[in-house]
DNA sequence: ATTACTGCAAAGCATTTGCAAATGC
DNA sequence: GCATTTGCAAATGCTTTGCAGTAAT
């Protein structure tokens, strides 16, 4: 429940998160023969200061102005390097623009939207991967990755 | 399955679900104080002319010449009335653009997504829907649907 | 020095919308 | 006859791209 954490928690927990994410990410590109650049350091500092789940735009829009000044297309292109080194993941469910969501040190996880507030809910079972993986070999499917969305309305939602 | 079954007999199922589909259509336009005109007769029969997946570009392509002519506008915005009516359902997994499939006469299903050749191959388990209600329970919330898709290579193209 | 990356602005693309003409009720 | 729908084309909004200048190796 990192909402109900202090901000001091949190801000630590982010730096960290950066800290150990920024070296695996200067290995990605240097196997990829791609380079270490200013932009792209500033691109993955924003991502991990940022709550678990963003749109691209609003990146792009913090990073138009100001001293980390980054243009909107290197904010798209640095993302989707990003996803292919495994840091986030593309959401395409609820609207037409993509969100993104950590995926370093951040468990594999389901999500629970709500129509009402748009919140998105966590939460992860065992069991129901089980079941995937089960489908998967029926299937003769070999799974990459997969995606569970619940959509409906929330409990504090439902009480208003 | 579908793939397997001869031309007369799809086109015979086909047929069959428009037939059903319309007088319902025709309800629900009634209900809503909306008009039964000739346009939106003709997407919903084109609708289920196509195969289970489609986009709804291609859908507006189909109708854009012809004697049956309907114009772009107008097959989105029939595609979104049938969405509300229960008879499509949207798919924003893959790519950008939106896709559809019957959700009339055809039974709720999962789906996995071969990466390689894009096939969409329909599953389904109680034990698993089972599992995602409880979760929703546990997180006190009211399930609307639910939307799983698999992402990984299916087994025709792993043997290429 | 060479080659990749960035910024910018322009292009793309699916989808939506405004408005005059057409159609259903 | 009146209100809703349609067709068309223009607009929208997110995302991608071409190109000249800039920075990393």
């Amino acid at each position: 429940m990192s909402k109900m954490q202090q901000g001091t928690e949190l801000a630590e927990e982010v730096q960290q998160s950066v800290e150990e994410a920024w070296p695996l990410f200067v290995s990605f590109l240097k196997k990829k023969q791609a380079r270490v650049t200013q932009a792209r350091k500033i691109v993955l500092a924003q991502v991990f200061a940022r709550h678990d789940h963003f749109c691209a735009d609003d990146l792009a829009s913090e990073l138009s102005s100001g001293p980390n000044h980054v243009s909107r297309g290197t904010v798209y292109r640095t993302l989707a390097l990003m996803e292919e080194a495994g840091f986030v993941r593309v959401i395409r469910d609820t609207d037409v623009h993509a969100h993104y969501e950590h995926t370093f040190n951040h468990p594999v996880h389901e999500h629970m939207i709500c129509d009402v507030c748009g919140e998105f809910i966590e939460f992860s079972d065992d069991k129901l991967i089980q079941r995937i993986t089960q489908a998967c070999s029926l299937h003769n499917f070999k799974e990459r990755t997969h995606r569970i969305v619940v959509f409906g309305v929330c409990g504090a939602c439902r009480k208003v």
